[in-house]
RNA sequence: GCGAGUGUAGCUCAGCUGGCAGAGCACCUGACUGUGGAUCAGGUUGCCGCGGGUUCAAGUCCCGUCACUCGCCCCA
C-alpha cells in the first residue's frame, strides 16, 4: 500500500512500543545507576578497522553494515561497543579513576537474517567493570543481571543465569588430552551442544579427531553439575553471589562457553526457562582485550543484553506494564463552544502550570466527541467550561473513572483534581 | 549464504474439488443538540503482493518475481 516501505529488520516504535522502550531504559538505568555505574555513548559510526584489530572477527566481515563515505574512508555502523569501549578506556587511560563502572544503552546494527528475536537495528544494554580480575567483580556484574530481572519481575523460576568459566574448561580439556590449538574448535563445539542432537554432535566431535573415549570424558564433563568446586574462581565466584544475595537467579552450567574469543575467565548467560528464546544476555571476563587493542593491559567483565529478546520474554511472563499508564494524560479540557474556546486554553494553561498532564481539545466540536477522545487517550478526568459555568466562575469536573460529576468554584479545582486522579 | 511457510478491507483472518470478494474488530452516521467505554440501527472500506500462463471463467491451478515470517549459520 505505501510507497517506500521501512528497511528490513528495522522497526516502526508508534507511541505503545516507544513508550515500552523507554520503560526498559529505565529500569535498566536505575539498575545501572544502583550499582554505582555511569552512563556514557559512543558515536554510532566507526572506523571498520576498529572492528578488525578484533582479530578475525566474522561479525565485521558479514554482519556489519560498511560503506565508503564522500572521502573513500570505510565507516561501520557499530554492530558491538566494546570496541568503542577500549578505545574510549584507551585515550584516556591516566586520566580515568579506576575501577570504572560504565554502562550505556543504544543502537546497533547488523546485517542478519532477521527471525525471533532478532533484528537488524536493536538497542543494546552495555555495562562494564574494568581494572580489576577478582571473581567478586565477575559476581558483581552477574548481581546486575540478576537486580535487573528482579526490578521488571521476572522470577527465578522464569529465568537463569547460566555461568562458567573459561580457564576451569581449558584446563579440562587439557586433562583430556586436547591439545591448545584444538580448544578453539572444542569451544564451539561445546557450544553447540544444545542445538544438535547428541549422534551428530559425536560425530561432529570425531570430526575434531577426538577419540571414542575422549568424546565419552566430554560428555561426563558437561553432565557434570559440580564441576565448578575444582576451580578457585568459581567458587569464590559463588560465595560471592550468595553474598549479594541474587543466588536464587544463578547458576552453574559446564556447557556455557560463549562465542566470542576474547573471553578468558568467567563466562555467563541467562535464558528464560520456557527455553523458547534465545539467550537474553551474554557477558563475561575479557583481561587481554585492553592490550590487543594497543592500550596498557586492564582487566575487564561486562555483558551486554539487546532489546529484543528481552522484550518477548517480558511479553511472554506478563511483566511488560500497561500502555495506557504509560502513555496517559491526566486531564481532557473541553471546549464548548467559539466564544469560550480561549478560556478553555486558559484553563489548560492554568493546571499545567499545577503540575497536570492537560490536553485541550483544539476545536469546538460536540462534547460527546470530546469524551470519547477523553477516553481514547486515557485522561482521568474531563473538564467542560461551558457558559453557565463562566457565568458563575465555576468548572464541571468529571471523573472518568467513577463517572461522578460535580460543578465546583475555580478556586477549589486543583484540590478536586487531585482527589479524582488518586 | 542455505531451507520451509505465508501474502485477501486499517487490523486479525475465512474463502472447499476454479463459478457474483466475505466475517469479526476498527472506523463513520444516528438513536442521544451540555457528557465517554455498553447496547441497538444503518453505512464506508479491496490493483485478492506484482508479472505472466492454463481456462468459457483464476483469490483459488502452473511458472516467475518481490515482500514478510519461521528455522539453519552467527550472535544481543
Amino acid at each position: 500500500m505505501t510507497v517506500i516501505r521501512s528497511i528490513r529488520g528495522t522497526r516502526d516504535f508508534y507511541p505503545p512500543e516507544m513508550a515500552r522502550r523507554s520503560w526498559l531504559y529505565e529500569n535498566i538505568r536505575k539498575v545501572s545507576e544502583s550499582f554505582g555505574y555511569q552512563e556514557y555513548e559512543g558515536p554510532f559510526l566507526e572506523y571498520v578497522e576498529l572492528y578488525a584489530a578484533k582479530s578475525g572477527d566474522e561479525l565485521v566481515k558479514e554482519q556489519s553494515y560498511v560503506f565508503e563515505d564522500r572521502s573513500g574512508e570505510l565507516i561501520a555502523l557499530r554492530p558491538e561497543l566494546t570496541p568503542t569501549l577500549v578505545r574510549m578506556i584507551g585515550q584516556r587511560q591516566r586520566q580515568l579513576n579506576f575501577p570504572l563502572r560504565w554502562w550505556s544503552f543504544g543502537p546497533f546494527w547488523r546485517y542478519e537474517r532477521p527471525q525471533k528475536g532478532r533484528t537488524r537495528e536493536f538497542f543494546q544494554w552495555n555495562i562494564d567493570l574494568v581494572g580489576v580480575d577478582t571473581p567478586e567483580s565477575d559476581a558483581e556484574l552477574v548481581a546486575v543481571a540478576a537486580t535487573f530481572f528482579r526490578q521488571v519481575g521476572l522470577k527465578p523460576q522464569e529465568i537463569i543465569l547460566k555461568v562458567n568459566n573459561r580457564r576451569l574448561m581449558e584446563s579440562e580439556l587439557g586433562k583430556l588430552g586436547l591439545a591448545a590449538g584444538q580448544r578453539d574448535q572444542a569451544f564451539r563445539l561445546i557450544d553447540r551442544r544444545d542445538k544438535t542432537s547428541p549422534e551428530k554432535w559425536r560425530a561432529d566431535a570425531k570430526g575434531l579427531g577426538l577419540s571414542e573415549g575422549q568424546v565419552r570424558k566430554l560428555e561426563g564433563l558437561l553432565g557434570d553439575q559440580n564441576l565448578w568446586e575444582s576451580s578457585e574462581e568459581l567458587v569464590r565466584f559463588f560465595k560471592a553471589v550468595e553474598a549479594l544475595n541474587v543466588q536464587e537467579y544463578v547458576q552453574y552450567a559446564p556447557e556455557v562457553i560463549r562465542g566470542l574469543d576474547y573471553y578468558t575467565g568467567t563466562v555467563f548467560e541467562a535464558h528464560d526457562s520456557s527455553g523458547e528464546f534465545r539467550a537474553i544476555l551474554g557477558g563475561g571476563r575479557y583481561d587481554d582485550l585492553m592490550a590487543a587493542v594497543g592500550g596498557e593491559a586492564l582487566p575487564g567483565v561486562g555483558f551486554a543484553m539487546g532489546d529484543v529478546v528481552i522484550s518477548l520474554v517480558l511479553e511472554r511472563y506478563g511483566c511488560l506494564p500497561n500502555v495506557d499508564e504509560l502513555t496517559a494524560s491526566d486531564i481532557l479540557v473541553t471546549v464548548f463552544d467559539e466564544a469560550s474556546w480561549l478560556e478553555s486554553y486558559k484553563l489548560a494553561a492554568e493546571l499545567r502550570g499545577s503540575g497536570f498532564r492537560v490536553v485541550c481539545y483544539p476545536q469546538p466540536v460536540k462534547l460527546p466527541k470530546q469524551f470519547k477522545y477523553a477516553d481514547r487517550i486515557s485522561a482521568r478526568v474531563a473538564l467542560v467550561l461551558g457558559p453557565e459555568e463562566l457565568r458563575e466562575g465555576k468548572v464541571t469536573v468529571k471523573n472518568l473513572l467513577t463517572r461522578e460529576q460535580q460543578t465546583i468554584p475555580r478556586a477549589a479545582l486543583v484540590e478536586v483534581i487531585r482527589g479524582c486522579l488518586e
